[in-house]
DNA sequence: GTTTGTGAATAGTTTCACAGCA
DNA sequence: TGCTGTGAAACTATTCACAAAC
């Protein structure tokens, strides 16, 4: 089943499967299957197999995956295998947050850069990242960062995303609950987490 | 097409239509049709004909929709037309900004309890709530409240998830990255930063 | 014997196109 | 005429079951 369409769906599961594998890997294990990754996830071990049956050349029959190589493998599919350097903008309270979150780094993900409006944070640090003029957000370009994570309020949020693509940035992480309108080839990917809590009430029997 | 399952998807939809109905409804606008909300929303008009169709009693043909009847009707599909009170867990770098963020009120929720395992937090006030000993959550069932919100770290997340359960919540929102096991009846969404940031770079042609 | 990889079957979701109502 | 509501069609994703590989 090579060289067909990935769906959405497979891409969205793969950094699940790269955590887990990276759990197994550092409690010494060196190879697993379908069963025992599923059963760590909460997942169905077909869902996994079928999955990396998109991209081939994952496991071995009647032996399983190897670690080793399934990280690699996956790293490279998402593109993780190159460490990104990105760019916060917005310190506030979920921007402070943010820029101290250690969760970045188990896929590689560096916050190089820290970006807001206001004079009295603009040339301080906070987790040891400089916090500059969003006003100097052009300045980015040079610096090799194609990555954003949009932290400023609501407000604010459609303007910032249009400078941050003037600044050269390819893909956006977006807190803020609106939609983002961004020329072609750039991607948004928006966590609206009052939203989220918005429909747990719905699954929640008697409210 | 009334009482027919409800698509999971359209629930996800559901609290983005309330939303956007809001902000209409805020700017002194009475009255809308499919097609004006999914251009504020950037979706499809017959997405949300369609899921409002499952159902009925939305609009009406040759007309649009009523604001007020929209808002109040989604809001008792998704059971927000009661405010709730929800119970925050981990008053860290994320917990503390949950505790700020003014997003949940959007949808009539409202953080009525803090927990924190950390002798210097407890007993303290943030953002107006005063942060109590997590070894006290037992103590919650009288409250009233049925959500939670896990911002502990990954390694306390499991124990502190079944302790929320035994005092009474139905329902959790997780930011810890990881499987949160719980028994039949409770609801768990899931948000994870660094996995919807991990596949950005997928997106994202030359990387 | 064990476990992967994957076509085929099933289920779920999106999109269309238009009947029906205001 | 304009807009909703919805079956039907098209598409996408999940689940199964088993052949092939070790």
């Amino acid at each position: 089943m090579r060289y067909r369409k990935i769906p959405d769906e497979t891409v969205r599961r793969l950094p699940a499967y790269l955590r887990g594998a990276m759990h197994l890997s550092r409690g010494g294990v060196v190879s697993t299957s379908s069963q025992e990754l599923a059963a760590l996830l909460g997942v169905e071990p077909w869902q996994i197999r079928k999955d990396f049956s998109y991209f081939g050349d994952f496991g071995t029959p009647g032996v399983g995956y190897d670690l080793g190589h399934l990280i690699s493998r996956v790293n490279k599919i998402l593109r993780l295998n190159v460490g990104h350097k990105t760019v916060l903008v917005g310190v506030g309270n979920l921007g402070s947050a943010l820029l101290a979150f250690p969760g970045f780094r188990t896929y590689g993900f560096e916050i190089a850069a820290a970006f807001d409006i206001d004079r009295r944070k603009i040339g301080r640090r906070k987790a040891g990242v400089l916090i500059e003029d969003v006003a100097a957000l052009a300045g980015l370009r040079a610096r090799g960062i194609q990555l954003g994570i949009l932290a400023v309020p609501e407000t604010a949020s459609q303007k910032t995303a249009e400078a941050l693509v003037k600044a050269g940035i390819k893909g956006i992480l977006n807190f803020a609950p609106r939609r983002i309108a961004v020329p072609r080839g750039i991607k948004v990917i928006t966590i609206d987490i009052a939203m989220d809590l918005a429909r747990l009430p719905y699954y929640v029997p008697a409210g």
